[in-house]
DNA sequence: TAGCTACATGTCTATATTTACATATAGTGG
DNA sequence: CCACTATATGTAAATATAGACATGTAGCTA
């Protein structure tokens, strides 16, 4: 693939496993030449070159999986600002959640588009296992998906009742009574 | 808290949303600090300090949680491991969701711990919506690592079908013939 | 043929993050 | 009272990443 071929695959498949874009992609494929573990294998119209992964490249690969574990830590922002929810009022944090839900909904019908597109794509012997792994990281990215979007309409429904139970006393009301 | 304690609670509850380190918290505290967001509410033995928010930083985290969106995107190795996946033997892969089970399982046991703890604990009305913030946190880390559970074992399952259907043939000799 | 859009590739600067290095002390158990 | 452990705070160097800047072309349509 190209750089630009491999900014819009991180964009699409990958992003929800590995987002990095152009001016992380192009010294990377720079330094993976210099390596020896890709080599141009094409060049086309409009300076476009097409990279192939070399013998020693496909060796790093499986070296890279076989000798080290996965790095299992993971960030999201969005749960990091839960943490501070309480700082605002009850009605400011159901529309962060929806908010959620909007944006997670938009991620998952993106998903279901994709496995579609898959399900009617024929694949020969030599793309076939590559298809097969794609595909189980896909159905991760449908599950995380759709528990996000449950988890944000169980924590929407969670704020709301409370919210009612303290009778129009909202989170902010306490804070500004405990800081006198 | 002092910088100590915030590191040990971004190991521990803040693990899942933002994983952050002693030599990112210090230089951070000393520039928030610097801009009159926090300040020294008190000094310990072995050169502790414990750091507090200041009104400009309190309101400067509803500003952040107001005017800005989270950044949605996200990273996770072992997904992105899951793609390269089929450059292994059939047997190679099924350990690695056999070792994504383990992990996650460690992790679900974590937070299921902490939960228990928090339900033991009692809050008084100046901590509970803090409490009830991080409730809805943690609601998420326990829904996640469910279903990343559930989705290891699925996968593994595929795997295991692909390779009995598939008789022996393994996907890394598929490629040894697709090489030549 | 002019203008537009998608293609295509890069660099630079600032910031964030990791890993390794470096130091020191309070409290605890033997 | 000695050794150990957990507490506690930092820095330095290398790498990774993000965001802004910069450039140029192939192909299509009006």
């Amino acid at each position: 693939m190209s750089g630009y071929e491999l900014a819009r695959l991180f964009e699409g498949t990958l992003a929800r496993a590995w987002p990095a874009q152009h001016p992380q992609i192009y010294p990377a494929l720079a330094s993976l030449e210099e390596h020896g573990l890709i080599h141009v294998s094409e060049e086309g119209p409009r300076r476009r070159k097409t990279y192939a992964i070399t013998e020693e490249g496909r060796e790093e690969v499986q070296r890279w999986l076989r000798e080290t574990s996965p790095d299992r830590r993971s960030r999201n922002e969005a749960i990091l600002r839960v943490f501070f929810l309480w700082l605002l009022h009850a009605d400011e944090a159901i529309s962060f959640f929806d908010d959620e839900i909007v944006a997670h909904e938009r991620k998952l019908a993106g998903f279901e588009q994709t496995r579609a597109d898959d399900e009617r794509r024929q694949h020969g012997a030599d793309t076939e296992a590559v298809a097969f792994a794609a595909g189980l990281a896909l159905e991760w990215g449908l599950r995380y998906e759709r528990e996000y979007i449950e988890w944000a309409k169980w924590a929407r429904k969670q704020v709301a009742r409370r919210e009612r139970s303290s009778d129009g006393k909202c989170p902010q009301d306490e804070n500004a009574v405990r800081r006198q």
